[in-house]
DNA sequence: GGACCACCTACAAACGTTTACCTATGAGTT
DNA sequence: AACTCATAGGTAAACGTTTGTAGGTGGTCC
């Protein structure tokens, strides 16, 4: 039922070799020809089967991305870019979200490497093992991860952690909370790499408490925790966090920031719209999903190109949730 | 390189049609010969290739979605509950982004064809007779969107406005003002459909403005056409655009909900949290993208099932952002 | 006028599966 | 003992492309 080559061949009257050449190496097939072809498989409708094409070829023209969660904007907005680039170049994009199991990480990525040219993990919880083993199989890429011989873009979520700190101390904070997320998860571990230099840097004192869920569920649970550590300031893993501890002040009539401080990471659209309005420390996801497929096309063009490891920066943005500790 | 049924056939000392019939239809081979088999494919690591399963079968085990903006919380809902779906049953999902361009829309869909078994499209643009076109090439089904012959799971945006303006009109507005999403979005015109209905029934005088962007800054700058309206309430196409109108009234020193109140549409995460809270017509996303997962792997199961519109229940969440009229 | 060449186009193999059809084996029936 | 029949597994065609190789045409050069 679906027009195949051969309709096309046969109603212009030449091979197949001549109409699949017309369509992919055109300066082989002389002009008329090409002119007439084209013609008929543009009236026909015709669209290459990308199976066979694929089947003989070894390349799908679709990559593969992986991700922990769907539902938190900070990765969809690595998504809308991932798409748009790729989609720029001409490649599909085949989703997977893992729900944050790292098994279902490595399985999405497993049951996803046969159909595309290479794939872009963005993945916490997997060990590094784990993603070394993959690559044997896969053209991967690694979004906000640091794995030798695999090129990554990056985000200095660390170097976001030490401004937040110096802010902080800046405004005459001494005690601070940190409320971490996930313990194994990669940006976790930078922040929490971060803290402790800018500790060292500044000498405030940081409790870590956590790990927390990194939802408005976990804010809400932290901020009382915070709380009895009798601190003026707290850094929350993520946005959605912040608002949560936001949340849990305001029922608990804690006046931020005059009573105590608050920051976080992501810089979503609410950030500048919640009462007060969060000062977070702003990830460049828009240009580290394209950069991330760029970094995935150039290695499949070339497989021998260099492994490369692009780390973009951060930027604190102050707004209405920090201010001067208490006297 | 990768290995191929032939390298496990070769191993196992049997046919390629038995490795293929051990895998695919296990009742048609020997217990202990599929065994065997079995453990072989699982030690060489084998992978059907589905690019070669596919040509074979017309199968390809995937599904397509196409929508405006990947950007958008709504959609991204409904993306993460179709992706979840479509895992449990197997089926990978192939994702486009139209940035809602009608004209990307519908390359996206062909582009996609002959890759995916069917395709979910929630496409506001488009026109119904470019859909119909699409459907014959494709299994279809749409999203938020109504066309004849084609399934689709439905949100009852309509009723949504009905209980906003029921809820205003109880509380004692009569002058209200519809902030207007994209002139020819089915949704905003459902919405439209529901506030001429509950008009009629209720009386209250209602004034359309717009069409808006329906994004942060669409909000701000309806802020103040509306408040030139001299209404007492404001309903805005989506949360979004309320969080603009929201922070503009802040601006202009309005008290929000009493010397204006406001309601809109989608309970997003950050309508829980902003401040005031929003009064808000919660769309049941998750609900619809299983839905539409289930409307298309059932027409994909057997063609000649039927065509199904079903359409979920909104509901009015009422917070802060409602009140009785200024007297 | 024959040799060489450039240019087109055709032929056919190959990619990795699935599946219709056929054969072989052995058990059960008469 | 001959027949039927179920079961297991092999053979080969088919899916729709791409691409290496070969053939055929006409022009240019000696």
């Amino acid at each position: 039922m679906p027009v195949t080559i051969r309709d096309v061949a046969r109603e212009a009257k030449v091979s197949v070799a001549t109409v699949s050449r017309a369509l992919s190496s055109p300066h082989q097939v002389n002009q008329v020809t090409r002119e007439r072809v084209l013609a008929i498989a543009d009236r026909f409708g015709y669209r290459p089967s990308p199976a066979a094409r694929s089947l003989i070829t070894g390349k799908t023209g679709n990559i593969g991305l992986v991700m922990p969660d769907l539902a938190n904007p900070f990765f969809t907005g690595v998504l809308k870019n991932v798409q748009a680039r790729a989609h720029q170049s001409g490649y599909g994009v085949f989703i997977g979200d893992s729900d944050e199991d790292p098994a279902v990480e490595e399985e999405l990525v497993r049951s996803m490497a046969k159909q595309v040219d290479g794939v872009l993990l963005c993945s916490p919880g997997i060990k590094d093992s784990q993603i070394t083993a993959l690559a044997a199989n896969t053209t991967l890429v690694l979004l906000n991860r640091r794995v030798r011989g695999i090129s990554a873009a990056l985000m200095d979520s660390a170097g976001g952690m030490r401004q937040s700190i110096e802010h902080l101390s800046a405004l005459g904070h001494r005690r601070i909370a940190f409320l971490s997320g996930p313990r194994n998860s990669w940006s976790n571990k930078q922040r929490l790499r971060g803290l402790r230099a800018a500790v060292e840097q500044t000498g405030v004192e940081v409790h870590t408490l956590g790990p927390f869920a990194p939802r408005y569920s976990g804010g809400v649970q932290a901020a009382d925790l915070a709380l009895a550590e009798n601190v003026t300031a707290i850094i929350a893993y993520n946005d959605i966090m912040a608002l949560g501890v936001l949340a849990r002040m305001h029922e608990r009539d804690i006046d931020v920031p005059n009573e105590l401080s608050l920051t976080s990471f992501d810089d979503l659209v609410y950030a500048a719209v919640s009462a007060p309005t969060l000062t977070t420390v702003a990830m460049p996801v828009d240009a580290a999903g394209r950069l991330a497929v760029d970094l995935l096309l150039s290695r499949l063009a070339d497989p021998g190109s260099p492994v490369v490891h692009q780390e973009l920066p951060t930027r604190l943005i102050v707004r209405g949730t920090t201010g001067p500790p208490p006297k």
